[in-house]
DNA sequence: GTCTATACCGGGATAGAC
DNA sequence: GTCTATCCCGGTATAGAC
C-alpha cells in the first residue's frame, strides 16, 4: 500500500534527478533525501540502481505515449499534430534551457556508459519518430514519411542541445517559429491536401524535392 | 623534457578518454593505464582531475581551430568551405556513430554535473559558430549570416545525436546529402553570385525566405 | 619525474533491528 | 516497510621513497 506509493516517489525523484544531474551523478543519497526515506529502505523497493533506471524509462514510455496519444485526440490535422510535438521545445523552454532534451541527454549518458539500457533509452526517441512518421504518412508523403520524421525530430534535438549549451531561449524560439513556418508551407502543398492533381509516387516525390529546404528566420 | 612529452600523452589520452566514455565516467585509472604511467606519476603534471579537463578543453581549441583555418584555406569558395564542415560528419562517421559528436556530449555533461568548465565547452560551439558565420556573410547574407550558422550547426548536432542513439550510418549519409543539396541551392541564389540584381537588405531577406526549407532526402 | 603505498571519501549495496 | 549500522569498492588525492 504505502509501499506502492514510496515507490512511485522514489521513481518520480529519479525521473527528476535522473535529468537535472544526469544517470551517473545522481545518487542515492539524492533521491533518498528527495523522497525524504533513508538510503537503506531504498533496497526494500529496488535491487539495484539499474533497476531504478529501468522504472525511470518505462515511466517516460508511458508519459510520452499519454502525451502522443493526447495529441493524436486533440489535434484536428496532422499538420496540427505536428505543430503540437514542435512546441514542446516551447512548452518545456525552461527546462530544456538549464537540462537539455529529457531523451537526448539520457540517451547520450548512456552510450557513453555502455549501459545495459542503451537500447532502451533510444526506444524513447522511437516512439516520437514512429508518431511523427504517422503523421506525414496521413499528410500523404508515403514513402517519405519516415525520412521527413527524423529530419524533424534531429532537428529538435539539435535546437535543445544548442539552446541548453548556449542558454539561449530566443534561438529557441525562433526555431520553433521557422519549423512550424516549414510546416505550414509543406502542408499547403502536400498531397493530402491536392489529392487529384498528385497520382504516381514519384510525382510526390518530385514534388517534395521542391519544398524540403531548411528554415532560419521567421 | 620528457615530463612535456608525459604531460601531452596524458592530455591526448584524456582527450579521447573523456570522449569514449565521458569525463565523469574516465577515471584517473584509466588514462594512467592508457598513458602507461601509475596514478601517483600522474600528479606531478595535474593536481586535479579538473585541471586535466582544462588541458583537454584547450587542446580541443587548438585542433579545431586548425581544421576551421585549414578548411578556409583550402577552400576555394565560401560553400565549398560550409560542405567541408558538414562533411566532418561524414569523415568521422565511425566515431559518431559510437560516440556522438566529442563537442555535444561533453558540453551535455559538463552541464548535468553544473561544472564550471561547462561554458569553456560551449565556446567549442562558439568557434565552430563563429567560423559558418563568417562564411554565410562572406556569401552575402549579411545579418542573417549568425542564424543560418547556428541552423546549420543545431541541424548537424541533431543528426549526429540520432545517428549515435540508433547506430545509423544510412541515416547520417543522407542528411549530409541533403544538407550540402540545401548549400548548393543556397549557393545558387545567394546574393554573392548576383550581386547586380539584388540590392536592399529586405531583397535578399525575402529571397532567403524562399530557399530556407529543410531537406530530407536525396 | 616516476614510482609505491596509503589516506580519505562517497558511491552502491547488505544485514538485521524495529 | 522503514530504519541504523556497516561493508566493500573504486574514486580522487597525498606522502614520501627512489
Amino acid at each position: 500500500m504505502g509501499g506502492a506509493i514510496t515507490r512511485d516517489q522514489i521513481i518520480e525523484q529519479a525521473d527528476r534527478l535522473f535529468y537535472e544531474r544526469g544517470f551517473e551523478h545522481a545518487s542515492f543519497t539524492d533521491i533518498a533525501a528527495a523522497v525524504g526515506i533513508s538510503r537503506g529502505n531504498f533496497y526494500y523497493h529496488f535491487k539495484t540502481k539499474d533497476e531504478i533506471l529501468d522504472a525511470v524509462i518505462d515511466r517516460r514510455r508511458v508519459k510520452v505515449q499519454a502525451m502522443l496519444d493526447g495529441w493524436e485526440a486533440e489535434g484536428r490535422t496532422p499538420v496540427e499534430r505536428v505543430r503540437r510535438f514542435v512546441h514542446i521545445l516551447i512548452a518545456n523552454q525552461t527546462a530544456i534551457l538549464r537540462h537539455g532534451c529529457p531523451i537526448g541527454t539520457l540517451s547520450t549518458e548512456l552510450i557513453k556508459l555502455n549501459h545495459t539500457a542503451q537500447d532502451r533509452a533510444a526506444g524513447l526517441f522511437t516512439l516520437f519518430r514512429d508518431w511523427l512518421a504517422r503523421q506525414f504518412h496521413a499528410m500523404g508523403w508515403g514513402a517519405d514519411a519516415d525520412a521527413l520524421a527524423m529530419w524533424v525530430l534531429a532537428h529538435s534535438q539539435g535546437v535543445a542541445t544548442l539552446a541548453n549549451a548556449f542558454r539561449d531561449d530566443a534561438f529557441l524560439q525562433r526555431e520553433v517559429a521557422d519549423l512550424c513556418a516549414w510546416l505550414e508551407r509543406l502542408s499547403v502543398t502536400s498531397p493530402s491536401t491536392t489529392p487529384a492533381t498528385v497520382g504516381a509516387a514519384a510525382d510526390v516525390r518530385r514534388e517534395f524535392e521542391v519544398f524540403r529546404q531548411p528554415v532560419t528566420r521567421a
